[in-house]
DNA sequence: ATGCGACCTTGCCCCTAGGGCAAGGTCAAC
DNA sequence: GTTGACCTTGCCCTAGGGGCAAGGTCGCAT
């Protein structure tokens, strides 16, 4: 018959696991000794060898000890199973990333848009255009760098476009607008125009995340109330 | 700028964890709005996703707190992946065991075993001596089912001869005796003998665990004194 | 028979990484 | 102007043990 150490060592765990096992009702007490002592039988081993198979696969305690029997048991296991196969799978997953965020020297943004950031100052963009547009493209490029290519190429696109530019810069200027100010109005109006003839219905980059639009959108409008104003008009007539 | 709750959804954890990060000095405290709520900028967006990589790792947030830079960044970062693979390996390993429990229908014992065991009652053994051997191969089995095999046909080999299966009666017949009674240091020198004779100096199943037989005599001897005893002479004759 | 080190007992508090709730303030939309 | 969805701080709770205290026990050597 084993003591609790010979039985923990045997099994590769502490001996207050084996205790915490049997204030939790998973193994059962065994028998005292004359002094005391808890002595385990052959039995104990194979619980214990169980039991830690099931925990160490990051079944909750409290699940372990409800396993039912026969059909359900099947059911459990198979459920168990595949849960431990997501989870290694999210491991694979964050060990990727891990590597990227090891190698990659996480460069916050691809040089081309550092080059257009900075082409934005001449082109008579305010400074604080340009530090809210930096967020913006950090935040895309953050959560998916692999569409945040295409997306900046077709805003590089519109601003090489004159008319496209100008109302950019009409945006830019509203900034420290009343947000009554009625010329809102008349450049919402403009605004969606060109925004239904350069993208029909469909605005870019909801494709990829439906909330992404709408979380850009907020970081712009917390700068400015004219801005906020101004998203507001838009949506309304973009329905 | 974003709100707690933008920023959470968005990297896809709860304000919750945001706040702790907060409280455990992993991420900055932001500046706050006029109205006292948190506004976030890109930088947290960078910053967050990056402790998120980190902590699915299953770095400790104190150590992703303490991340140094430049070559300790880098070893330390090796050290996690290393650790990373470790873990999936183990899931791996846990999920061959689960498997081979949830289809094995965990016999204790296999079938030739249990007919030896049965055998063992007509040869002249006692009640007790095939309990505590039953035990025996349950441990056996359980921690090493591969070598199990080869250890009972060991033993199966040894009952085969008459001289030594004379000896292990004799030792399941000393159970009851005194600890101090002579005949068991005549009994020990047999034994010793014996062994050395089919064994050498190495024990069966000293290869695979050097702890095995050890254990397996503790179980033996705390079912009597005068087996306690019995073991001690040995030792000390083949010690 | 006495000491020693390694074991065992119960009971208690501590930790991590958050979850959940309360009581109150705020925002946006109808 | 009310309603629902936010936000704030503060507090307690959880799982799965770790670690310590204060005491009892074992086997072995002296």
């Amino acid at each position: 018959m084993l003591t609790i150490g010979q039985l923990a060592k045997y099994v590769g765990v502490s001996t207050k696991t084996i205790r915490v096992y049997h204030a939790k009702g998973l193994l059962p007490e065994p028998d005292r000794d004359s002094s005391g002592y808890r002595r385990y039988g052959a039995e104990a081993v194979v619980d214990l060898l169980r039991i830690r198979t099931l925990a160490e696969a990051g079944v909750p305690l409290a699940t372990i000890r409800n396993l039912g029997a026969g059909q359900e048991l099947a059911a459990a296991l198979q459920q168990i199973d595949d849960d431990l196969t997501d989870r290694i799978r999210g491991l694979e997953a964050t060990q990727a990333r891990l590597r990227e965020l090891a190698s990659g020297d996480v460069q916050l943004l691809p040089a081309e848009v550092d080059v257009h950031l900075r082409g934005l100052a001449e082109l008579g963009f305010s400074a604080q255009w340009v530090a809210m547009e930096r967020d913006l493209w950090i935040i895309v490029f953050a959560t998916y760098p692999e569409t945040g290519d295409e997306l900046f190429r077709d805003q590089a696109g519109a601003l090489a476009e004159p008319a496209l530019r100008e109302l950019y810069l009409e945006y830019d200027r509203a900034r420290d607008l009343e947000p009554d100010d009625p010329t809102l109005v008349d450049l919402a109006d403009r605004i969606v125009a060109a925004s239904i003839e350069r993208y029909g219905s469909d605005l870019p980059g909801q494709a990829i995340d439906p909330n992404l639009p709408q979380l850009l959108q907020n970081t712009v409008n917390a700068s400015s109330p004219a801005w906020q104003r101004l998203d507001q008009l838009i949506r309304r007539r973009l329905g």
